[in-house]
DNA sequence: CCCACTTTTTTCTCAGTAGGAAGAAACTGT
DNA sequence: ACAGTTTCTTCCTACTGAGAAAAAAGTGGG
């Protein structure tokens, strides 16, 4: 896109695209507002705004609700943004699983499906897409496909871990099939998205989310964008150095996610007492180590190696705020504040550490705001 | 300015900036065109782009240079980019010091002042950039500051270690008497600024530039734009957790700094081989480790520390290129490498480690490039 | 030296538009 | 019932983006 010839930045095409959306932008933002409200949020002429809306009403965008609350002068006719208007398919592949949900633009599921795959994902993709959308093709906006590893502009490369091909521009072939835009990327980083427009963060324009499952990952948001860096491994934290490790090459697993993740903390919880592998062992741990004082002694560890890895991202990028997610949201709030303690101690920025609230949902949440983020892909100013 | 009502996203005032801006750019970036070249690079049409460079040359921004290489057709009117049209005011703050340099837009330095100050600095700064811009005072196009602390906003909040006041709106003072554009921030900021426009990292988009002195500090650009963080305090990479460090509060010199800085070298240097304190600790340390082994181990124990830093930064934000300046610009080729190769084996992306070039120069450069960033600021699109 | 051809630059032209102003609509309050 | 206020719509026009045409300035061949 950015080596084709540029077009006139101010031609009327362009012209028309920039007021659309930013009606549309303000609708979905108040949701229900009057003609009134979207010149003063847009700095558009109230002409303008009229046959804006009058368009907008035709396609769906907006719907008129009647008279607003009751004032000197005429009514305001109040209209409502139609999340329906646009709809975003999140697929989450997890091999061999793919999961889909088509939602509206806010967050509201309209239909989902989950199988085994093992085919042509590509296919796959796009015959779960064209299922569930149905009728409702017309007012698809876009695909948000989630993967558990390293995406760079589409093309998949994934931790060893999940053993899918790498350089595999799924994006792109389904872009093509479905003809609207397609986006690509790593489970994580659409996490922070989602906590950032609708969950945790969404009163923030930074933030660091900080993923704890089987290995250890974060999404990066600045400004309100997902950061993915050079080769979209930024936020491969699980590869923090620490400083006991043995030296060894890159083999997929981190040093840091080898000794503070999910699998590492379960090793040792079954070590300090023995019995089945526990569901949630960050909560077994914190419920054990009110008793038990090696389970406290660990805990102490775990918390102290991960307010350490938060220290480092915060030295590097001071987002202001970090969310826990997966296992390491389960921590209680005696142990956040230990977390927020010892962070305070050393920390060159004040930062707050919360909880993600989102849970399953954060992933749908991002993928939305990534589709329609790229649906109306205005270039660039100079 | 964001919390101002937004005026028309599609105005002829808007339209008409958008169009000279887009000249200016696309000039300034090939320094002698055609008219024809302007318009393939913007994407104006001809007609359009004939007006404004017509006022463009009304105003010195363009210098008509006689035609262009002979070929069929009506010969091109070579455009030449009068880089004396836009004049930057580069103010660094070193208390007790101010030095004060005016250079046109590619860094020309055509007038500069150094002087001791200790009554009010914003008169002193007025007065500096004043004197220096004389009869070029219309030229002038903004100011930056660069401070060796932390900014918010125009406000320095400075590391206790060179002992300024807090909370000191400078920049918005500057501004208010000069009428142009100011800007303050972090000098390791405007070095990764101008290393990025000017420097080893002109070819890149995102890079991280590490600067080692008596303190260590990171300046981070991702998609061309210096990023600050939360609170301004991004690249504060000297508070990085060392392992073995003791605990202790905030002291205003980090962890990591305290080990690994040029203090510390110095320190060990002295400790090492008893003398003078050098001039340049890194430098003699490489060449006191080609006949010493104590020093050639404590070499190899201060590259595997910075190679650590570097990893853990590049966990956190895949820059895909690091710079290396100040004392750390230093080392030689071999240096270089062994950091390279260190970082190679446990690096989740790959990232190519250079020593910055610019030394002096780069504080100016990003100067240059912030303020005739600051010089246009169109508002965001929605 | 003249002419055909090519390419660049400038001028001409006009459909479309941004947005101010005026008018219509729909209320409240007296 | 009417004045006043506020919102929404229509009217109007100076301006503009950009395609097309014309003018300009070369080269190369005969």
């Amino acid at each position: 896109m950015s080596d084709r010839a540029p077009t006139s930045p101010v031609s009327r095409e362009r012209s028309r695209e920039i007021k659309r959306l930013s009606v549309i932008l303000a609708a979905r933002q108040a949701r229900l507002l009057s003609r009134v409200d979207l010149a003063e949020m847009t700095g558009l002429p109230a002409a303008t705004v009229t046959a804006l809306v009058r368009e907008l009403i035709a396609e769906g965008y907006l719907i008129e609700r009647g008279p607003g609350a009751p004032t000197t002068g005429r009514p305001r006719e109040m209209l409502e943004f139609n999340p329906r208007a646009e709809l975003v398919a999140a697929v989450s592949l997890e091999p061999p699983r793919i999961s889909c949900e088509i939602a509206d633009s806010e967050g509201a599921i309209i239909a989902h499906r989950t199988a085994r795959f093992g085919g042509d994902v590509v296919e796959t993709v796009c015959t779960f897409v064209l299922d569930l959308v149905g009728d409702n093709l017309p007012s698809l906006r876009g695909v948000a496909i989630a993967v558990p590893g390293v995406s760079t502009n589409g093309a998949v490369r994934l931790a060893p871990s999940v053993g899918l091909v790498e350089a595999w521009p799924i994006g792109e072939s389904v872009q093509q099939r479905l003809g609207v835009p397609v986006v690509v990327d790593n489970d994580v980083n659409l996490m922070a998205a989602g906590e950032c427009v609708a969950g945790a963060g969404a009163d923030v324009a930074n933030l660091l989310l900080i993923h704890v499952a089987d290995g250890i990952g974060a999404g990066l948001v600045l400004d309100g964008k997902v950061r993915r860096g050079a080769s979209g491994a930024a936020g491969e934290v699980g590869f923090m150095p620490v400083d006991a490790a043995p030296a060894r090459s890159y083999s997929g697993v981190g040093e840091f996610e080898a000794r503070w993740s999910v699998n590492a903390i379960t090793e040792r919880l079954v070590a300090l007492h023995p019995g089945r592998r526990p569901e949630s062992p960050v909560r077994e741990l914190i419920q054990l180590a009110a008793t038990s004082k090696p389970a406290r002694e660990y805990l102490d560890e775990v918390l102290d190696a991960w307010a350490r890895l938060i220290l480092s991202c915060v030295c590097v990028i001071d987002p202001g705020m970090v969310l826990l997610s997966g296992a390491a949201a389960e921590l209680d709030d005696a142990a956040l504040e230990q977390i927020q303690s010892l962070l305070a101690a050393k920390t060159p920025a004040p930062t707050e550490v919360r909880r993600a609230t989102l849970g399953d949902q954060a992933v749908l949440h991002g993928a939305i705001s990534y589709a329609l983020s790229a649906a109306v892909p205005l270039p660039s100013l100079p």
